[in-house]
DNA sequence: GACGTTATGTTTACACTGTATATATTCTTT
DNA sequence: AAAGAATATATACAGTGTAAACATAACGTC
């Protein structure tokens, strides 16, 4: 580390690094090209080379947080793991980390920063989904058992968990008497199928 | 119009209303400080004397926002609708917004951008969670009667509603299957306990 | 009505941002 | 070894939010 290379080695990971680092110190708005190169040592204009632009960055520091969601939503279960478990453990760790990390959060989800067909995001949400799929599967809400139940449960439960996580974060939940709210005391024991 | 005044009279309202225009015709990204105080006709120091600085503006503009949601939730509902109608008008009223109004929704919820315990967005967001309270009314989830069901309700629809508008605003629905959904289809006929 | 006070805008200045262009260095491939 | 691609730098520029000093108008009080 003594004498500094011309060539970093490992800038594109470095600097998605450097962005989450920032993310937690400073929020969104300490979050800028500038910074990230500055943290990691490199000229301003070096991200451009990896990510074209700002919004080549943000969004690849968007695609590691849908990774850090899932290791959120699956945290401490074990294999043979109720359904029940699972989905508790899916919609508590989605809560968790949008608590955890409210810039990161805010950021995979804002559609004008990020661009969300951007190609480094597919395999990340895609995993979310996959695991939102299976925790909500067998979940029939409105006990009707219509053959496309289980995608409509699986929205239903991602947006639930979804808009609670951020309307908690926005600050929309502070009134009295929703204060301590937490997932499951909205989230109903839900009746299964099978 | 023809000689300017040093005065404008009115520039509080007008920076409100030109930062709405523009979110409508640039979006977030030409939304600035300065590209209101320019279309208003003023210096660009002129918004500090009115919003202190930029997160003020942005909160006005962001209450100004939930006023056109409520009107939303509002659209269309006749004095005597029943509640059902009332919340069918509430839930397709919010998606609805969302996405005639995507940039202004994106501000509305941004935590980063404004400032959640401003007073001018009091007003404006209790008008909004008074709306869907009265939707929500009666609507028990879990059909079990608990003694705090209505509160319970209201949150699950806010959640439920505001989650399925961003996730669509945010393209995480569309995939094959899921393109044409609409809010309704997600939403089952809740039971009643009245 | 004159005068001091407050509110409202302007001017100027500054540090910071993203991006474009041209240049330098290193790696890779033949 | 040489050519070309990949990677990083230097420089420049327009745009941003904010602060400070100044200008103009409105308002209340004597």
């Amino acid at each position: 580390m003594i004498d500094k290379k011309y060539h970093h080695g490992n800038l594109k990971e470095a600097l998605v690094e450097a962005g989450l680092e920032i993310l937690e110190e400073s929020g969104l708005s300490g979050l800028s090209l500038r910074s990230c190169a500055a943290r990691t040592g490199v000229s301003h204009t070096a991200p451009k080379n990896h990510f074209g632009n700002m919004n080549g960055l943000l969004t690849a520091i968007a695609a590691r947080g849908y990774e850090q969601l899932a290791d959120w939503m699956q945290r401490g279960l074990h294999d043979d793991a109720s359904r029940r478990d699972k989905r508790k453990a899916a919609f508590e760790g989605y809560v968790g980390f949008a608590m955890a990390h409210p810039f990161l959060f805010e950021l995979m989800f804002s559609g004008s920063r990020t661009r969300s067909d951007d190609p480094v995001l597919k395999g990340p949400v895609s995993a979310c989904f996959a695991i939102l799929r299976e925790a909500s599967l067998g979940l029939d809400w409105d006990k009707a058992g219509a053959p496309d139940a289980d995608l409509r449960a699986q929205i239903m439960s991602w947006s639930l968990v979804h808009g609670f996580a951020q309307l908690k974060l926005a600050g929309k939940l502070d009134k009295d008497g929703l204060k301590g709210l937490d997932v499951l005391d909205i989230m109903p024991e839900f009746g299964f199928r099978t």
